[in-house]
DNA sequence: AAGAAGATTCGCT
DNA sequence: GCGAATCTTCTTA
């Protein structure tokens, strides 16, 4: 869910994927930096980050306060504002909105002044519940990382069209 | 101190 | 399919 001035954005987590402690491609492994210092606030802060020059990226934290470990979200289905996402992505492709980890951000009009927000309190971005059932939830292995890439820690709704990468039914 | 790689996307071929 | 965009951190000298 996210709050810009009288606009509300929203849409549904359909693809993530977990970076936990000790993950040798996760950004807290080589220890705490000016960037990844988010990473370690307790359980459902949000850590923003800026790649590659072009994109920012949108983590929610998993571990107590301290352990640095986060869940990338990489995809959502467009729920509410989505005349606004289609602004803000300079596409009306419906499925191109929110389908990638820095397009996710760009629809919901994401930068670094949201990083270390709490997602769990009534701020400019934050977790809501459920609005219908998940489909079976399917796992694969990571995308874009080097390291450790034989862990299956790619999770997303199967069959879903707003998925990026491989969109395995299963 | 400098270069390369990185949890990517877009436009062109 | 390939290269550019161009910020932060890590590696090597």
């Amino acid at each position: 869910m996210r709050k810009t001035g009288r606009n509300r954005i929203s849409g549904r987590i359909v693809e993530t994927e977990a970076y936990p402690p000790g993950d040798p491609s996760g950004h807290v492994y080589h220890g705490r930096t000016a960037r990844n210092q988010s990473l370690f606030l307790d359980v459902g802060f949000a850590y923003v980050y800026f790649i590659y020059g072009t994109s920012y990226m949108l983590n929610v934290t998993a571990e107590e306060p301290g352990v640095g470990a986060g869940v990338l979200l990489r995809a959502i289905e467009p729920v509410d504002g989505i005349d606004l996402m289609k602004r803000l992505r300079k596409t009306n492709k419906l499925t191109d909105l929110a389908r990638g980890p820095g397009r996710l951000a760009a629809a919901l009009e994401i930068d670094q002044r949201l990083d270390g927000v709490d997602l769990c309190a009534n701020g400019p971005l934050w977790l809501g519940t459920a609005v219908r059932e998940t489909a079976h939830i399917s796992t694969t292995v990571r995308i874009g990382i080097t390291r450790e890439v034989g862990r299956l820690l790619r999770f997303f709704e199967a069959g879903s069209p707003f998925v990026s990468g491989p969109h395995s039914t299963r």
